[in-house]
DNA sequence: GACGTACGATTACATTTGTAGTCATACGGG
DNA sequence: CCCGTATGACTACAAATGTAATCGTACGTC
């Protein structure tokens, strides 16, 4: 279980983590925004999505509905140890600070985190 | 330039973040703790990153010396911005909710993410 | 000076991924 | 009832990746 989910992949689930269930046309329709991928390889990636058990299907009429197996938070929890643990060596903190110096928090984002942090310490 | 970086690659590249220059057997040696890789495996990967310009040479004897070409700080970087980009619409403060609600955490944790914070509304 | 050996270079090969094309077929329209 | 068409299944194929073996060769040792 858990096989890991490719990038093009991932893509897809956003999609049917968005809105649920849908069938593959009309998740191509969905992605013709972002990816300029024809119908087939949409298919190939909602195959392969099914047999890593990220997608479940249901017949409608003599076509599929696809929906996520697995949850998005599982998912970006599962996804965001990985690379907390790869990258910093499983603290946050340090991530924090690169974002910090990049400059890229914008004053909204920084009073979010902040009022996490409030909500924990409580 | 800056083609991606594979795991294992990465992986070898921590060793020569850590301490460079270092001939392949050294680093062999050095990754012998994390990965049960053979010196044939470390050496493909040595190679693939010199043509990926992540590393550079330097002739040592018949041997030679690798060292990083590319800053870690700027690797963490790019790679940061790319996961959060992906997995939270660039925005930092929903994976610290992420991490929040997983409980992975600690207080000091927290206590550096609040001080990291106070220095930037300065 | 021959010989083993330590190196980088080259080659190998299965798996995963990105990206599609083709095939069989069931269904709906005339 | 036949035909086009939409649809999932199967096939294709190059590039990247993980993992390693083999090859040619310069070097140091006897």
């Amino acid at each position: 279980m858990a096989e890991r989910i490719s990038d093009a992949e991932h893509a897809v689930m956003e999609v049917l983590w968005d809105h649920a269930p849908l069938d593959a046309q009309n998740i191509y329709d969905r992605l013709s925004g972002s990816q300029s991928w024809t119908l087939a390889t949409v298919k190939t990636l909602l195959s392969r999505l099914v047999s890593k058990d990220a997608l479940a299907t249901e017949a409608q009429g003599r076509k599929f509905l696809y929906r996520p197996a697995i949850e998005r938070t599982a998912y970006v929890a599962g996804e965001s140890h990985r690379f907390v643990d790869r990258l910093f060596g499983g603290k946050l903190s340090p991530l924090v600070a690169q974002f910090a110096e990049s400059e890229k928090l914008s004053p909204e984002d920084i009073a979010e985190i902040e009022a996490l942090l409030q909500e924990l310490k409580k």
